[in-house]
DNA sequence: TCTTGATCATTC
DNA sequence: GAATGATCAAGA
């Protein structure tokens, strides 16, 4: 684990002179071994870079970079720069829908300040050999903001009447809601239509690719 | 080929 | 069991 970092400036810095390693050289740095594959390690990309950057350990329910309000996201991309998978934000809140609102919801709050670092991985290519990109501090625009906000209160909409259950992962422009748990049957507690607490499928937000990949896309289109 | 729904590891 | 880190894999 590094020490810290004490300012956005020093933590883009350092995730500079991260960009063009692969994987595996990052690990040796850091002594962590390499899986050959992720299937059975698939947060270990992430954890790699929180290790190598820094990032001040789990303590729930704060920015990775807690002092500076500042969240970690690796983004694994194809050779076009086009993100492979979609990007988990947070857990859905089942039980007491109607005491949320936007302003101070766990969504709006992981994605105020992102730090993105592209990790260039086509399909086939191990783990090791994958490469580390060039990092991206973004922080949504209005015009972002404001199609997250609008799939938001939808998803809400639809949770506070009781229907979570029946949110599918086609719902939502920018920001779905899939199923997250250990297994298929895993249940929390949830809002039923009585409006009483039922036990259903623990659900969490997902950003789409498309959404991310314009993300990417701004970035590059500045730093060229 | 792309997405959706399912799954894996770790920590608390 | 829940939250965090994500990717897998079957079906559309």
């Amino acid at each position: 684990m590094r020490r810290t970092p004490a300012s956005p400036i020093e933590l883009i810095e350092r995730a500079r002179s991260l960009a063009g390693l692969t994987l595996a050289e990052l690990a040796g740095e850091l002594h962590i071994e390499v899986p050959a594959t992720l299937r059975r390690h698939k947060g270990w990309v992430g954890r790699l870079l929180e290790d190598a950057l820094g990032a001040d350990a789990s303590t729930a329910q704060a920015p990775d970079f807690a002092a500076l309000g500042i969240e970690l996201k690796t983004l694994p991309v194809d050779a076009s720069g086009k993100p492979r998978e979609s990007t988990f934000v947070t857990c859905v809140e089942l039980a007491h829908p109607d005491d949320i609102r936007w302003e101070t919801s766990h969504v709006r709050q992981k994605l105020a300040s992102v730090l993105f670092i592209p990790v260039l991985s086509e399909k086939g290519i191990p783990p090791g050999d994958r490469l580390v990109g060039q990092p991206l501090l973004w922080q949504p625009t209005p015009a972002e903001e404001a199609l997250l906000r609008a799939d938001w209160e939808g998803h809400m909409r639809t949770i506070r009447q009781g229907y979570a259950h029946a949110i599918t992962a086609r719902d939502g422009e920018v920001l779905q809601i899939r199923p997250k748990g250990a297994r298929a049957s895993s249940r929390v507690w949830g809002v039923g239509p009585s409006g009483d607490l039922e036990l259903i499928q623990p659900r969490a937000y997902y950003l789409r690719t498309g959404f991310t990949a314009r993300i990417i896309a701004r970035s590059f289109a500045l730093s060229t």
